[in-house]
DNA sequence: CATTTTGTATACCGAACGGTATATTAATCT
DNA sequence: AGATTAATATACCGTTCGGTATACAAAATG
């Protein structure tokens, strides 16, 4: 792994275990075992460093999600696609998950949540696209496509969470894709089914 | 407003716009027209500012829960009886209440998570139980009482994050009681009905 | 081999950080 | 009225913050 890839690291884990706004530039290098001109030549500031770790790991995710949402299978098909690529995406890394959502639930005015925010607003537009193609067919949704797109990404990262609560470390193995399908069904059917 | 209280409401809504980490002792205080010492009269540290916002603001909320999560009604009446509480703790206050989400969804080192943490442990127990009392009534439960709760605050959360995605400032008026119920239904029965 | 480019380190900057020793004023109690 | 306590301010502490001017080494390029 050459610095690049190792300051990335490093920040991750940091900023993963205590957030952005309280690891120090200073403490990034250290256990990078490098020191701070070298993170400036790669990323010329934190802030940058952030930015560009984020690029290099959501984008692939929030590609796949495009493609999902965009196939013309039905709708249950494409949510449980979903569901899948974001379990995938959890158990790839499941730090940097919980990085990008505590970034998310961020304060406005912060950097690091501006810097979040437009891959989760593409990331939503593109289900709310899902529900919106499938509007014509099922007659009840009546304009909650966003809801149901808000609603739907949040029942499997509610998921994911109590996972995660239960277990950070990823000792009981990854999610089998009936569970996933257990919570997409819970969404779409309800809890009393 | 003594200057105890107009402390702590200067300090929340800094915590709410710029993140726990990021604003500092001076900023509030100034905010406040106040110097730091009289901070530290009150307080003793900025994390016993936050604590005593916490304990001030979220005691009352969850002790109404825990009340609602305790009554004898059937399971559907509980979690409208919930929804309702969730939601007019919301409108109280939409800073608060967003500033205790993005508190829970920080570092777990952060002394700010583990400020907010064990009133979320209250908070998720209490309603716990709720699913756990009808667990013998309901055949399906098979042990998710744990799922369920998780899954039922996070499908009021994500109602309420989204109206205030759309609306951060109150402006469309407050949240009826209907559309409180028909996201506890969608939790209860789906999205197809 | 000489030169440029890429990568890394030493040593420093001013500003802001959380926190405090001490003094002073305002209110309360005896 | 005098003593005590509660509430607030001035001025400062050492530390860490994000960021940089400069120099030097290694590697690629001519």
């Amino acid at each position: 792994m050459n610095n690049k890839a190792l300051l990335m690291e490093c920040a991750k884990e940091l900023f993963y275990a205590k957030g952005y706004d309280a690891v120090g530039v200073q403490e990034i290098v250290e256990r990078a075992g490098l020191t701070k001109p070298t993170l400036y030549y790669y990323f010329g500031s934190k802030i940058g460093l952030l930015r560009m770790l984020l690029e290099t790991r959501f984008e692939r995710y929030l590609f796949q999600v495009k493609e999902a949402a965009r196939a013309e299978s039905d709708i249950r098909e494409t949510l449980y696609r979903l569901g899948e690529i974001s379990c995938a995406f959890y158990e790839e890394d499941r730090q940097f998950y919980m990085l990008m959502m505590a970034l998310l639930y961020s304060a406005r005015e912060n950097e690091a949540y501006q810097a979040v925010r437009p891959y989760f607003v593409e990331l939503y537009e593109s289900i709310v696209q899902a529900f919106e193609r499938e509007a014509g067919k099922l007659g009840n949704m009546r304009g909650r496509q966003r809801q149901f797109a808000i609603g739907f990404l949040g029942t499997i990262h509610q998921y994911l969470f109590l996972q995660w609560e239960t277990d950070p470390e990823e000792a009981s193995g990854r999610i089998g894709g009936e569970q996933i399908a257990s919570v997409v069904d819970q969404f779409m059917y309800g809890i009393f089914t």
